[in-house]
DNA sequence: AAGATAGATCAACTAGGATTGATGTATCTC
DNA sequence: GAGATACATCAATCCTAGTTGATCTATCTT
């Protein structure tokens, strides 16, 4: 999931549905990139279960899953809270 | 700082890290990995601002920047409050 | 059914980051 | 000072992940 993320094409995409779902085409025309390009990045991210597609006719609208973030989130608190404990004297 | 995650290596010195500080000979054998290897992805973290490091005579303590935790999820926090917003509809 | 459009997928190419082994620097012990 | 130990750095190699352009599938319009 984290390796999803360091990407700074993948990054921009995260940081635009972040607020709020977007189709596709929309997605290509915002940021001008090569489709193909687009949609390979936004299938890294879903499948890392970053993203969301809802499919509606012919087009595709993403967002972000809270979940994920909520995981990461706390994986986060879990590092932040025990991680100030000093080592013991070396070797 | 994502980038420096997204690194199986660097996610394991993350986790062990957020336990506490540790010196480099201590993960090194924890670890059991090459020592230039480790320097390496501790360099990394470090550059990314995710790590301190205290030198005391010829040990090396490492230990997580609660700091830049707290930034990370700051931002999956400011992320996850807007992403529910429904796409227009498109084109 | 034909043509157009949205989006996914594939193969070939490219480039940036990881690994390895050797070497360098600083500190410690004797 | 000599040797040993902890850690960092460097150059060369290797490998994985991203890019590109073409092609494919599905849906829509007329």
């Amino acid at each position: 999931m984290l390796k999803a993320l360091a990407d700074p094409i993948r990054l921009q995409l995260i940081e635009v549905l972040g607020n709020g779902e977007r189709c596709v085409c929309d997605l290509t025309s915002e940021l001008g990139m090569a489709q193909s390009k687009l949609s390979f990045h936004l299938k890294v991210l879903k499948e890392a279960g970053l993203l969301n597609a809802r499919e509606e006719g012919r087009w595709v609208y993403y967002s972000l899953e809270p979940q994920s973030l909520q995981e990461l989130r706390a994986w986060l608190a879990g590092l932040a809270s025990r991680c100030t404990t000093p080592a013991s004297p070396c070797c």
